[in-house]
DNA sequence: GTGGTCTAGACCACA
DNA sequence: GTGGTCTAGACCACA
């Protein structure tokens, strides 16, 4: 489930982990009412820091994608991927932004929109 | 000249300096032979350290976008311009990442082309 | 391991440092995925201001050499080898204009031929 | 005389202007007993700091290179040209470290002689 | 514990 | 005056 977390990237551990949840919910992997590996099962399959688990987990439940179910542990939310939906909208601007920053730069409209159109298709 | 510098932001002070300065190039506001504020004059009239601003210089300076002048400050290089255009080329990939998150999301390839026609325009 | 720096040399104490750890790697004393000494211990060791140890490192990040793995040390990279190979061919213009300076204060080509000889041997 | 100092060199002026006398030596372009411009006449010339001269001249002096003649100016003295052909040999060892250090980053023995091969032919 | 950033302030070479 | 290096020491994020 997590076989992918790189401890050698610049991204932080807590985040790729969280970033892994988010991609399994968007890919329905994960659906409303799924329950989440355990913390201590986590650390003892991947050998990652039981702080690091947690710190991913208490980010995703702020982000009311997951919540806790006293003494049974963490399930997916009802609302989870309209959450995440709503999330990536609100990252446009981040969107434009770096396009902008290209453009300044000197990068053609034709190579930015490129670029684009093939992650969209 | 740095007057948005924002000490509490999550991006380190000498970076937000470093990438003023980059903007200021893109902008022609800077060109080929200007000089930059000297370190202690930034200092007085920013209240920022000496070394932030000093790393920052360094850090543009081993992107070989200044250069020093022994006893008479910092100054743009010619090839300053084309420098960040090579820079910004390469981060192109990033782009694509980005777009690819915020469909993998849900947001439609309708909205994430015309956040982006909107920036290079 | 850091033994033999010299705190009164002309060379930057950041960059002997750094000079020292290239050496380990060119010569496999260091490997790709080696952790290097702690910024912390090297400075109890060695009584060298962290920051100066840092800066050190920062510039073996800058160029690829190591790089951090958050809350665990620094660690060499994969392909440091390489980049220190691509960086030597590199200077070889540096050898040529050295060789060219004593040929023309009057060393002969065998003593000059005669010095280099004796390097690749 | 002094037109090619390039005051954007990471190589300090006084350095530059005495590299260029000494060039001159070895060159036969000044002989023993040739008087060198004032300091006064290079700093009106070049707008050059007549400090930045006044250390050139320093370190030509101290090197015995050239030799002041009270009231009269800086002559370029009996063995100059001996001195910087021994200076040139006590640089050998440096050529050697060079080499060394190329080949000790897998650059080739015979890329290595090539390069110093060109220049001394 | 580990690296990353920052402030405060000193000293040096160069111009 | 100008950048470059360095020490001393603090605080933060991450694991």
């Amino acid at each position: 489930m997590f076989s992918m977390i790189d401890t050698h990237s610049r991204m932080p551990i807590f985040q790729q982990i969280a970033e892994r949840v988010k991609e399994m919910i968007r890919s329905d992997i994960l659906v409303p009412g799924d329950k989440l590996p355990s913390v201590r099962g986590l650390t003892s399959e991947t050998g990652i820091n039981p702080n690091t688990i947690q710190k991913a987990y208490d980010e995703l439940t702020s982000m009311g994608l997951i919540e806790p179910s006293a003494g049974k542990g963490m399930f997916v939310t009802k609302n989870a991927k309209e959450i995440l939906y709503a999330e990536a909208k609100s990252r446009l601007p981040e969107l434009t932004a770096l396009a902008k920053d290209l453009a300044a730069a000197g990068v053609s409209p034709e190579e930015i929109l490129n670029a684009v159109k093939d992650a969209v298709k």
